[in-house]
DNA sequence: CCTTGATTTCACGATTTTTTTATAAAAGTA
DNA sequence: TACTTTTATAAAAAAATCGTGAAATCAAGG
């Protein structure tokens, strides 16, 4: 899963009120959103949809959540997914039978749609910071630090705007190599963002304005390149 | 403890919910487990069970953590326990005062196996604990004293209320780095509560009004960090 | 129960960023 | 050179984000 790409969820429940409640909720936190109504069908929109995180509801008709968890953690494409098991309480199965088929969490009803954003914007923060990524690309006279978002060039820090700034990291991180606009686009604004390929025209050219000429430079008809040498 | 005996645990928590997780992943991972459900079972069992390790939330009925704590540091036989405090948030009682009543280490809820597995382990290979907690932050011209909740700005003492006190602690013991206001609300507000991220705005405010303009910086579109030089 | 202060929510406007649009300049091609 | 294509630049439009004041809610202490 991609830094910029949303990130996918299934909601599995047989009650139609429940899906629209979460679905609506996902869906205004940015979450791209799949529902099924039953078992066998959440494991046929999975295979499809290829879901960072599945809500499943326990008690169903047709296959209940635990034997779906089963077949779902059958598949190997999902085998990273996290599996959220909503129940209400005092229902048949114990939580520990939930974990025994490999569920990563659950969740008991009456669900607060608060509580569950958190839950699940939780899954997918980062750790900590130390165990982060390297945050700091020295280039050229550069040096591009993520974790300040700034930029120190022979002493006098620049800052940019998040756009901008990620733009210039992006290119810094791969040097030499020449990227599309489609290409920046996708990568930095996100597979599901509609904008002009010209906007990064734009952009880059702020850059230079503020970080100088000599480390972006353009291949005609091709894209652009954070240049050594 | 012995090399091959199992070590171990015992978890102490009100909500069945989070002892059976718990329990469940610790014997996954091949440790003993004893539970109990208030500090008071907490003493008992521990005595009759001897672990190795003591999950002890902070919030119980009867007989809170931090109490127990220390009733369990009175039992020679559990001198050498290591104890681990659950708590829900950090504000509840302050990392110190959890150190000082002889917990080894703490972790927040919502708690995440693998993490803690990793945790407890972790306990047994180094021998030195207690890493000390720093009470104090010296920064620029700040020196920020966690034991008093105080501020000390070149010769003015400034108090800040908890909140926004655990704001600035936490920005400046990460300077320069920037923290997008999730991050924040998990740090200091914690992973169970649910407040809407513009509450940092406030909260924001209220110490530059007090502490003055030019420690936190925004980044847009990013968060909030606090400034060196 | 009342008061006070802390915390959280809300709404609006100001500001900045981002995107679009239009035009000029540059580069490539025949 | 004339023509086409592509990029740079400037300026306008649109969108997003943040700061602010104020109200609402909550908590602690008297």
């Amino acid at each position: 899963m991609s830094e910029k790409q949303k990130i996918k969820v299934l909601v599995v429940d047989d009650e139609p009120d429940i899906v629209e409640i979460l679905k609506y909720n996902l869906q205004k936190e940015g979450y791209e959103v799949a529902t099924a109504e039953d078992g066998i069908k959440a494991v046929k929109t999975a295979t499809k949809f290829q879901p960072d995180v599945i809500l499943l509801d326990i008690m169903m008709p047709n296959q209940d959540g635990v034997e779906t968890c089963l077949q779902i953690r059958q598949i190997p494409e999902l085998k990273n997914t996290f599996i959220i098991f909503l129940t209400a309480r005092m229902e048949e199965y114990s939580e520990v039978a939930a974990f025994d088929v490999g569920a990563d969490d659950y969740i008991t009803k009456p669900i607060k749609p608060r509580a569950l954003m958190s839950r699940i914007s939780a899954l997918f923060r980062r750790e900590s910071k130390k165990e982060q990524e390297q945050t700091q690309i020295k280039i050229k006279d550069l040096t591009i630090d993520r974790g300040s978002y700034t930029i120190d060039k022979s002493g006098k820090t620049i800052t940019l705007p998040k756009k901008e700034f990620e733009l210039l990291y992006f290119l810094a991180k791969n040097p030499n190599m020449v990227f599309g606009r489609d290409e920046l686009l996708h990568n930095i604004w996100g597979s599901d963002v509609f904008v002009l390929a010209r906007t990064v025209d734009v952009h880059i050219r702020k850059v230079r304005e503020k970080i100088g000429e000599d480390y972006i430079s353009t291949v005609k008809g091709v894209g652009y390149k954070f240049d050594l040498g």
